[in-house]
RNA sequence: CGGGGCGUAGCGCAGCUUGGUAGCGCGCUGCCUUUGGGAGGCAGAGGCCGCGGGUUCAAAUCCCGCCGCCCCGACCA
């Protein structure tokens, strides 16, 4: 390719709108263009790049026995309303209406159309396991969409559903889809770390993350300094004492404080009511008011520790479960701020979290306004309906696998892959019949990388001042030969030789026979961030050599003109 | 959805406070000089100053509404 002929204006300026490296390389490097917010045309060069992130995700998914089919992105309502998502998915689905009125949404990912797909063409345990996957856009109108291709509202997406007759053919499919997943995420040159995560919209129960590490990302996990556990925040399970235990560690009747109320006007936060009576935040129970579906839960945890939504969630299921909103605590006779366990409704389910369970004497809200109690217990000033895991873990917790340290660790979901079981079978009656007769619901996986986050996360992870440093496994081109004289025929015919045998060899190339000034094509070069750049100039056919460089180390190099090319395809073979 | 900010040439911005008919840098076109890390000179092209109302003799500037974009937050009592 030659520079000239390339739709490809770099800018030595970046767009206000850009403030995180991989966006901001991206947009000056001519990789893509904004066309709203969250939505970005893939310019040659990032297009070029994203059918290589495509090629090796294909690749990888057929050696591991995965078919590829193309679902449609425009979907039918009623899928979705059968699995309840067309609900629960809510906004972030973008929703059209066609001209008879009918309801149609665009795919945010395709559960509901690849599950009845292969109900209606398989029926039989002989036809499993099976494992369809796509590579297309996806819509989500994300409640908030930044950092350029990082959370687009169009994004490209490869989906894969794995098919089997029972848990145990989806655990293995699943183990599959894992080794080719690594594969993936190594070639495609990212650091990352498996997480184990919460399965948020989609649903089901075993699954993990692909995190690519990088200080801009919005996931945070946690990872053992002494073993392999690393969690999702969001996921990661709490250590306490007496966890799984039904019953709380009984408190003897003789140290029970007399419950007291005591005024504390104006302090509905934990740590002004803490400070207020000089009690220290371990010793308060923070109590959490939730709606599920309409009824109330109260969440107890002690008022260091924080509740994890997602816990609560996750106890509560299938009810949809949202924290209180300002409207809902008077509508329903309580005081924000000044909440507490006592005199629950038999209407209100009280969880508590395991951090609850060793607390006597607890300072909590009083049911009024400016006023708390003390000496609150279990069982005799409240109760508790379930003991579950609730709480946000933080870093320093113990690891539940083998105690040690956890660490937090910050960076971008590249991909995610859940064991389903029949979240979406049962729902949208997709059956087959099994050896004895009889019908089951298919047991499923989903897997989902998204290509257009792993450009993004592999920009912030290979980049330096200059520009782009991309191993040239997903890098749009691999060489640039720059001739530093155009008005010198000796220099633009030796890089025309050069350009030709390299393209000869098939290696992939651009010549830089824009008649622009070095320093321009140098930093075009760096910016870009092709792996390999050979340089021709004028002093360089005077002492009959090319200079070459290594972008991602700066290592440069000199051969003779006439064995240049080799030179060249020799330091490619050594890049990353 | 809440809060904050911004919308002026392709990009980055000034001008707005105190209304008077639009400017700078980069980029773009032409010519000359220059030529190994974003050159210099000369001459140019390019603007419904986001959109719609209002105030005024006069609006990029003041007022109202809308739209778009960016950032922060999204409730931990």
């Amino acid at each position: 390719m030659r520079f000239s002929k390339l739709f490809a204006r770099t800018l030595r300026e970046a767009p206000a709108e850009a403030d995180v490296a991989s966006h901001v390389l991206l947009l000056r490097a001519a990789y893509i263009r904004k066309v709203a917010a969250g939505i970005y045309t893939l310019l040659p060069l990032g297009w070029r790049q994203m059918r290589k992130i495509e090629a090796i995700v294909r690749e990888e998914m057929d050696a591991a026995g995965a078919q590829e089919l193309r679902m449609p992105i425009v979907l039918p309502a009623e899928p979705w309303k059968e699995t309840g998502r067309w609900e629960t998915y809510g906004d972030l689905m973008f929703k059209v209406t066609d001209r008879h009125g009918r309801e149609l949404g665009l795919g945010p990912t395709h559960e509901e159309v690849v599950t009845p797909l292969v109900a209606g063409e398989f029926g039989s345990y002989r036809d499993l396991p099976v494992n369809l996957y796509q590579i297309e856009w996806k819509y989500r109108d994300e409640f908030r969409p930044r950092f350029g291709l990082l959370r687009g509202r169009e994004f490209l997406m490869k989906d894969a559903y794995s098919f089997d007759r029972d848990d145990d053919g989806m655990r293995a499919s699943y183990d599959v889809m894992m080794d080719a997943y690594r594969r993936i995420h190594d070639r495609s040159g990212l650091e990352y770390r498996v997480v184990e995560a919460d399965p948020g919209q989609i649903g089901g129960g075993i699954n993990h993350e692909f995190i690519a590490v990088a200080g801009v990302g919005e996931d945070w996990f946690l990872y053992c300094e002494t073993c392999d556990y690393a969690a999702d925040v969001e996921a990661a399970v709490v250590v306490a004492p007496g966890a799984g235990e039904p019953d709380p560690v009984p408190v003897d009747p003789s140290e029970m404080e007399p419950l007291q109320e005591v005024d504390t006007p104006g302090r509905s936060s934990i740590e002004a009511v803490s400070e207020f009576l000089g009690r220290p935040e371990t010793e308060m129970l923070k109590c959490m008011l939730y709606d599920a579906g309409g009824n109330t839960v109260a969440v107890l945890i002690r008022g260091d520790r924080e509740v994890n939504d997602e816990k609560v969630g996750r106890a509560m299921w299938p009810a949809p479960t949202r924290l209180f909103d300002d409207q809902d605590f008077p509508k329903r006779g309580f005081v924000k701020g000044f909440v507490g366990p006592q005199s629950m409704g038999e209407n209100v389910t009280v969880l508590a979290d395991h951090s609850v369970r060793e607390g006597r004497n607890w300072v909590t809200g009083a049911n009024r306004a400016d006023a708390h109690v003390t000496g609150a217990n279990v069982g005799r000033d409240f109760r508790v309906d379930r003991w579950e895991d609730l709480a946000q873990v933080r870093e320093g917790d113990p690891c539940p696998v083998d105690g040690g340290t956890l660490r937090q660790g910050r960076g971008i979901v590249a991909s995610h892959i859940y064991q389903l079981g029949t979240r979406y079978s049962e729902p949208l009656k997709a059956r087959f019949l099994d050896e004895d007769g009889q019908e089951r619901p298919y047991v499923m996986g989903c897997y989902g990388i998204g290509l257009t986050r792993i450009a993004a996360a592999a920009a912030e992870q290979h980049h330096d001042d200059a520009g782009l440093t991309w191993p040239k496994a997903i890098a749009p081109y691999h060489v640039v030969v720059v001739p530093t004289n155009m008005d010198q025929e000796p220099v633009v015919r030796e890089a025309e030789r050069i350009y030709r045998e390299l393209s000869g060899e098939g290696c992939e190339v651009v010549l830089d026979d824009r008649d622009e000034r070095a320093g321009v094509k140098l930093n075009d070069a760096d910016l870009i961030g092709y792996p390999v750049q050979v340089v021709i100039g004028k002093r360089g056919i005077e002492s009959g050599q090319a200079d070459l460089k290594l972008r991602a180390t700066g290592e440069r190099s000199q051969a003779p003109l006439a064995s240049a090319a080799q030179a060249a395809l020799d330091l490619l073979s050594r890049a990353l």
